[in-house]
DNA sequence: TACCAGGAGAAAA
DNA sequence: TTTTCTCATGGT
């Protein structure tokens, strides 16, 4: 058992939706940045990763053939904001050879969902997570994103009957909630909205472990 | 000064 | 197979 019977998914996607409304996710003007953003963000804040896609967008490096070609030292230079940026630049090079010769988004949107994961899963540097944040908000795929601040909120509920890995948690919740990539995305923009929120009503919130209701607490 | 942020892969146990 | 270590910048 992953989760606790009282457990709802449901009715949590409702009082957050409630809470706080529609979610402009995923923060990217196009599908190729969603891509760029899904490895630029891996264990870094948000608003780094703005820096480092302001810098490619400003240089004219938000294109796979760009960034294949750009030389190592350039990438890493202009994605430095984002941390870890030698080997992002590594994973972005690598992600970007895949793309271009998997026949980009038109030959992409022809493979079911398992066989893109598998393939997104087969590029050095994509995880789970990075996998499926780019199936879901890429590809419009039903496929539910796990992150910290997902493991953090079922934690604080109390929800979680043991210390699930990622794909178990995630089949918990495409087996519980309907197929839907849009509620999807929108639940999982919520959980981060939702973490934001308290984490700014509380920049220090050491206490906040001690709340049920809060997902802040470490 | 120390800790943490929308992970992943390699190395060690 | 599981756990630990490493990667690195910027904000608080």
């Amino acid at each position: 058992m992953t989760l606790r019977p009282d457990a709802d998914l449901q009715q949590l996607f409702f009082w957050l939706r409630d809470s706080y409304g529609h979610q402009p996710w995923w923060p990217a003007e196009t599908r190729f940045e969603i891509l760029v953003g899904a490895v630029l963000v891996q264990n870094t804040a948000w608003a780094n990763v703005e820096r480092a896609i302001a810098g490619l967008r400003q240089q004219a490096l938000l294109s796979a053939q760009a960034i294949v070609q750009i030389d190592y030292a350039h990438l890493e230079k202009v994605i430095r904001p984002s941390g870890y940026f030698r080997i992002k630049a590594e994973r972005l090079k690598a992600l970007c050879r895949w793309f271009l010769s998997a026949g980009e988004f038109d030959s992409l949107a022809q493979l079911s969902t398992g066989e893109l994961r598998e393939s997104l899963l087969a590029v050095k540097g994509v995880g789970p997570e990075t996998a499926d944040a780019i199936l879901l908000y890429a590809f419009d795929r039903p496929v539910f994103v796990i992150d910290a601040y997902t493991r953090r909120l079922l934690n604080r509920l109390g929800w979680l009957a043991s210390t699930p890995d990622y794909d178990s948690l995630r089949a918990v919740f495409e087996l519980t909630l309907p197929a839907d990539a849009t509620m999807f995305a929108q639940y999982h923009a919520l959980i981060v909205e939702h973490a934001k929120a308290l984490c700014r009503a509380r920049p220090r919130c050491a206490e906040c472990s001690l709340q049920k209701h809060c997902d802040t607490g470490r």
